[in-house]
DNA sequence: TGGCCTATGTATAACGA
DNA sequence: TTCGTTATACATAGGCC
């Protein structure tokens, strides 16, 4: 927990495992000590050794005595109902740790997703080495930039005409091309970075349709393994 | 423990309380697992909350049970040997605590009498408000430093006979007028800032008897208190 | 109430004497 | 081995939903 990030494992070297014993041991009675304290409540802690033959108990084997005798005297189906138990320890520890595997694999795929926009956008190029999956997202992110920018289009037009100024011709909306999206976006991975120029984008508007028509089915695109999770949209395309 | 030192101190905010206990329990199963897993040895916790009716327990109602088998199975009197109880945990806190304070007050006292020391060599006058324990600790002090002079002499001495010169007087050696004193003395106290000027010395080498021998009874001397100790030199003189 | 966040206090792994 | 020290990781009090 320092210096290096320990792995929580049983620790093979003796000396080194005692040496850890004895700090953690004295550092968790401190803790059982203080949550007694603070807390007012009644706790006990029994830790057996390899190097003692006798456990080590807190706070007193009095007080051990007192709290074990009121837990014994409860029927056995009580003290297992209600009870944290390992295994539920466990099942808390590892659904915290797989949400933030979840969270963090969602931010990661988004700045793929992102990269591989502006990557195409910059070289003008058909993209190689992109599967499936990558384009099921990356139509998704596009899509939502897209909304965006129609959103702050029919802004401004709105502001222009408040301002009595001449009926104008309607704005030149881009075009949607992904169809049946629902209207869920809100618009929210739009707000950084997005300083497309829209002259340069105009003529690209419809690369995505390209892209997906065949045009370019020489390319030797993976497809989806079905091992890979991609998570990172809501899994309503080509499915 | 955090954004503020905590005072481990009963809580007496009810919710503060309970929101406390719960991220502290938490901390400490946690901490008992790790201890567990990571030197491979048997423990188990149970600790009892006012928040439900059931304690909660660590690793499981059986590794529980198991725990507590061997340690009932235990004769009473082994139980109680060698055991780490609460009194002993608080022992040992109280035992480094006051070690350090121990520490600290000797060295308060050496820094204590040393100004003493050079505020009447400065003065040149009677001291006023000088208890006993005081000038048992200042004479021992200035014991040490007279020996160190002493020794410094001699070593000049001989420094100056061994480069063959025309022998001397015996040098005029510093008197010690404080008699039965040990030979323990190392002077390492001598060792820094001991820059008296020693022709201004001489006509003073005897004070400390005449302080003693009443020639200034009349003084308001504060004679030792039973309560204080002093405990910052052997406690040799005057007693 | 119950979770989440962050600034800070603690615990402790690694190392040196 | 057992201290003491130092650099880091962790735990958590107090806020804010």
């Amino acid at each position: 927990m320092t210096r290096k990030k320990v792995k929580l494992a049983f620790i093979v070297n003796d000396s080194a495992r005692k040496a850890t014993f004895k700090k953690r041991k004295k550092g968790l009675l401190k803790k059982v000590d203080e949550l007694s304290t603070l807390c007012g409540i009644d706790a006990c802690a029994i830790i057996y050794s390899p190097y003692d033959p006798q456990p080590e108990v807190w706070p007193s084997p009095l007080g051990v005595q007192q709290v074990l005798s009121k837990f014994r005297r409860m029927p056995e189906m009580e003290q297992s109902k209600k009870m944290v138990n390992q295994e539920s320890f466990l099942r808390q520890r590892i659904a915290k740790s797989t949400e933030q595997l979840k969270k963090q694999t969602k931010e990661n795929r988004e700045k793929e997703m992102t990269q591989l926009m502006f990557q195409y956008l910059g070289e003008g190029n058909i993209m190689h080495n992109v599967n499936m999956l990558d384009l099921n997202d990356l139509a998704y992110l596009i899509d939502q930039y897209l909304k965006d920018i129609n959103r702050r289009i029919e802004l401004l037009t709105r502001e222009s005409q408040s301002q009595s100024q001449p009926p104008m011709p309607p704005p030149p909306v881009v075009k949607d091309e992904v169809a049946n999206v629902e209207e869920e976006g809100q618009g929210s991975h739009a707000q950084q970075g997005l300083n497309i120029n829209m002259d340069s984008m105009q003529p690209k508007e419809n690369w995505f349709v390209n892209l997906m028509s065949g045009a370019n089915v020489d390319q030797p695109h993976v497809f989806g393994d079905a091992n890979q999770q991609s998570g990172f949209w809501p899994n309503t395309f080509f499915h």
